[in-house]
RNA sequence: GUGGCUAUAGCUCAGUUGGUUAGAGCGCGAGGUUGUGAUCCUUGAGGUCGCGGGUUCGAGUCCCGUUAGCCACCCCA
């Protein structure tokens, strides 16, 4: 009821109507802020290869409860056609019955991953194999809002969908005879390393360093065989992933109780949960694991081992590091997983591969492996960590910088020439730029063309003669008007 | 969805055991000093004290509700 406009309130027929629960509005310098990161994530993508594509903001609700579970339903926001009187009617029926969730027609995307999927899909024959796209959009999920949590934000995904032909499989990965699923994300392995290096350079183009973050990675297959082993079967392994992903913020007693709910019962696997936190890399969990030999151990490791040396070579080892205890939340996951940690703590990004969601739209068996990345965090850890540049330098960055700022020295024959050079530079392409001050002092025309970051300042002395003021460079000259504007070039 | 804390100018915050017309700094507008981004001086605008109800002679202050924000859960595509 806290979602409802609260149309029957008195208090908001009154006052302003405030912004939607969630919802930020972007004045200038907000907005450029947010366009800043958003280039860096456009220009990172399209340096690694990856094609930008869109989608619809809304979707029919089918799109996203196909995939996934009760979780997602209950967070999404409904989208209705006021024209669709029976459906609308049949909504509010459901509605008065106690019925939530997502039963409108429409949703609000809450992620875009099915919309690709989809559009993958619908165009599988003739897209390239494999096909790298990206995309960022915005958002919407119906959470409670918390610092670093919206209901409306802007997400940044790069995937890569199909694998790589078998001849230019990773040398060393391969090697199989038959091509098994496993063989298949072996080889697909450094397309799993490219979207982890994609993911990595953009946080060293923001200023981040491996220092406060790390890429903890894990893989669902290997997971898989080892919970198998333990003795849990097929159809409990989601459930499983679920508790060993949970494992580093709940206690025994609890991890217990809820493999028992999810009816998992198998002693060796809850001793293999309970086992002592800590750092869960590789090289300890191979004396963890349910074999006999080390060479066993090795042999089901060999993902992870190998993806890691792929990440070295790609350049970002420094960052990676395995994690057993990562298997995300995600049912689609079936392979890599990772996420991006900042300080320890908070996941600022995350991905995975996801070898049957094509197949699940409609679409030829396709591996797919993606990440993505929310504009509200990143926003967070930049000012915490004092990255986020200075206005003035986002405004060059976004090349918003004014090229010239132009102020009349007082007398009404310059005040006339005001608008007149103002349509002259705009002529030749400059962004160009006056005060709508009333007062003429030199002094604070000065400051307010400093303050609007302006590359350079022109005071009209005449018909004929200005002064140009390069403002970075604090130095100035009078002289003839077409001579001194010819040193104003685009930035 | 659950619990805790908070709410005064655009921003950061004062505001006494409840007591006249609610304040400061910054920012914004105008003006001052021989025409240069600073400092300084003068001055102006801007608040139904989140909103609604209650107690009281009187509420920014106390009580209840509500909304929003923050924090911790839940969840995390």
């Amino acid at each position: 009821m806290t979602d409802q406009p609260s149309s029957s309130s008195d208090a908001a027929s009154r006052g302003p109507i405030q912004p939607a629960t969630g919802t930020r509005d972007f004045y200038p310098i907000e907005l450029a802020r947010r366009r800043w990161i958003e280039d860096k994530w456009r220009t990172t993508a399209i340096r690694h290869g990856f094609e930008e594509i869109d989608g619809p903001t809304f979707e029919p609700t089918d799109l996203y409860t196909r995939k996934s579970g009760d979780g997602i339903v209950s967070e999404i926001f409904g989208v209705y056609s006021g024209k669709d009187e029976a459906r609308v009617k049949q909504m509010g029926q459901r509605l008065a019955a106690g019925d939530t969730g997502a039963i409108a027609p429409y949703a609000l995307r809450p992620e875009f991953t099915p919309t690709l999927a989809r559009m993958f899909a619908a165009r599988a024959g003739q897209l390239p194999k494999p096909t790298k796209w990206f995309w960022q959009q915005n958002c919407y999920r119906a959470e409670k809002p918390q610092r670093g949590r919206l209901r409306e934000f802007m997400q940044w995904n790069c995937d890569i969908v199909g694998g790589v032909p078998r001849a230019e499989a990773a040398p060393g990965v391969s090697g199989g005879a038959s091509p098994s699923v496993v063989d298949i994300a072996q080889e697909n392995a450094t397309l799993d390393a490219e979207i982890i290096a994609c993911c990595v350079d953009l946080l060293q183009r923001c200023g981040l360093t491996s220092s406060s973050m790390s890429v903890r990675f894990n893989d669902r297959s290997v997971l898989g065989k080892i919970i198998t082993r333990l003795g849990v079967d097929r159809e409990h392994h989601a459930a499983a992933f679920t508790l060993i992903d949970r494992r580093g913020k709940l206690d025994d007693a609890d991890l217990e109780a809820m493999a028992f709910e999810f009816g998992i019962h198998s002693t060796e696997f809850l001793t293999f949960l309970k086992r002592p936190r800590g750092a869960d890399d590789l090289s300890t969990s191979l004396n963890e694991l349910p074999v006999d030999s080390r060479e066993e151990a090795a042999q089901m490791l060999a993902p992870l081992s190998g993806l890691k040396e792929l990440l070295a070579q790609a350049g970002c080892g420094d960052w990676c590091v395995v994690d057993m205890n990562i298997a995300r939340g995600l049912a689609y996951y079936t392979g890599m997983v990772f996420e991006v940690i900042v300080d320890g703590e908070r996941a600022v990004a995350g991905g995975g591969r996801y070898d049957n969601l094509i197949e699940t739209f409609g679409g030829p068996p396709t591996p797919a492996v993606g990440f993505g990345m929310g504009d509200v965090v990143l926003s967070l850890i930049l000012q915490d960590k004092g990255l986020m540049p200075s206005d003035k330098q986002i405004a060059a960055d976004l090349k918003l910088r004014p090229d010239a700022f132009v102020i009349s020295n007082g007398t009404t024959e310059s005040d006339a020439l005001v608008p007149v050079l103002l349509a002259k530079l705009r002529r030749d392409g400059l962004h160009a730029r006056r005060s709508y001050k009333s007062t003429g002092k030199i002094g604070k025309l000065l400051k307010e063309a400093s303050d609007t970051h302006s590359r350079y300042a022109i005071i009209i002395e005449s018909e004929t003669e200005i002064t140009l003021k390069d403002m970075d460079a604090n130095t100035q000259d009078r002289g003839s008007r077409e001579e001194l504007l010819a040193r104003i070039k685009p930035a």
